[in-house]
DNA sequence: GAAATAGTGTCTTTAAGACAGTATGTG
DNA sequence: CACATACTGTCTTAAAGACACTATTTC
């Protein structure tokens, strides 16, 4: 429910007529969007090498301007897709960062974003373009302490990130553990259909820590999330285990 | 980590000096912060009512826009001194909200956040002003569902709010009830030292429902957050409660 | 058949809920 | 001393962890 453009009760109309919004100085607004995903066992984050100063050559999330009739997660959405040809995930807002000298340019204050996609997806974009770059996480804390983490390249290099974007990367994956506990967000993702075990292992990447087995299943199973499919997989090398499906993927 | 206003590499100093701030129109960027606090065993929050069009006579969250070198948070904390007289509160940012019609005057942006307060300090404050008031929730959903909640005044009847104040009232329920589960919140709503029986009520007020009381003390005790005093509660008319206080509270 | 992981059954451990019983103020 | 609530101890129940054992595929 949002206040429409209408006047709300006597004299309102005169009002804004009146009202005039270039009296202030004001900021302006962006959005940045951090791209999780898991890529071998670990949490990775899809980043565009700046071609522009502020911060050229340093890399940095997809981010843009928030345009005036535009909503917060409309622009997300926009510069995800444009930015990295992303389209149709999950994408949620996570923190807005707004410290007064956190752009050199001017006072930009940035609404920070996250959006999950599975690696299959993500590798398939990503050969249709060479500006941007997959990157592991190292994350140094545990749990949802929370704060900045590094980014770094195949040979374990940190690399130099634009802006507070290691602390935006840092909260989202924050928020992420956070919501695996209760919110079946890790079928985000993963392809369409998954195992038990690949599932597990994507909990197990985002958590940073090892999970039981048996309960993880118990759990699972439990929680009416998944969906058998009655198919299993093939090609393994060993006992094929079933594939499950998101149960809500079709209520939704 | 925040980046500084200095140039970062060769010809950058050159490009912020024909940087041009102007040249796109922007959004204006307000504070809201949603004071919440629990009255005779439920949720209330701290409501201004506006004198000026737009929604005139609605009643509003404190707010404000924010200061070109002022932080989101410092703006917030600056918004609820001046407006309700409320220091040195826990204070959080909450969610960006941002739909282009929110505000029927221009785009504004508004960062919402949520402050707590034990009711004995408001009710000092309240004798104070006369132009606030505080007012009981109702919340038409369970757990951590989220969305709009109802402001209703001492006879039950809901009021008229101003904005999407609504939303961010329901978002801030949100984000305590989902808090309360792992971190120690609670303790921002009573005095400095409470008993047991006294936080549970806070943390039943909280999350709507009530709780057992063994495991919710044998928790308690185990999490480490609690210190004895040795002190006890007197004139009761019945065994005196232990009083507690928060343990990190020295080390913060 | 060996290797490797899937899946099942059961025992142990830990946390939550239930409840009886004792403790200690005020009136 | 009655009342009301604080606090303690123990039994029951539910979930998580541990682990042995069987199942099923590829090589």
């Amino acid at each position: 429910m949002v206040a429409a453009r209408d006047p709300q009760s006597p004299g309102e109309a005169e009002f804004l007529a009146d009202y005039d919004p270039s009296q202030f100085e004001r900021p302006s607004v962006a959005v940045d969007v951090t791209l999780l995903t898991v890529r071998d066992g670990r949490l990775s984050t899809w980043l565009l090498q700046r071609k522009q100063h502020p911060h050229r050559g340093a890399w940095s999330l997809p981010g843009g301007f928030v345009g005036m009739d535009e909503s917060l997660l409309g622009a997300a959405k926009r510069v995800l897709e444009s930015k990295t040809g992303v389209v149709d995930v999950f994408l949620e807002q996570l923190f807005t960062f707004g410290h007064p000298a956190r752009d050199p340019r001017t006072r930009i204050i940035s609404v920070a974003h996250f959006a999950l996609v599975a690696i299959e997806e993500l590798e398939a974009l990503a050969a249709e373009r060479d500006d941007v770059e997959l990157f592991d996480l190292e994350i140094p804390w545990e749990g949802q302490t929370g704060g900045a983490v590094d980014v770094v390249d195949a040979a374990g290099r940190p690399q130099r990130l634009a802006f507070d974007h290691p602390e935006q990367i840092g909260m989202a994956v924050k928020r992420i553990r956070g919501k695996l506990a209760y919110s079946p967000i890790g079928f985000q993702l993963l392809p369409h259909t998954f195992t038990m075990r690949g599932l597990q292992a994507i909990h197990e990447a985002v958590l940073g820590q090892p999970i039981n087995k048996d309960s993880f299943r118990r759990r699972m199973l439990a929680s009416g999330d998944l969906q058998s499919t009655g198919e299993y997989e093939t090609q393994v090398g060993h006992r094929p285990a079933e594939l499950y499906e998101f149960a809500r993927r079709a209520a939704v």
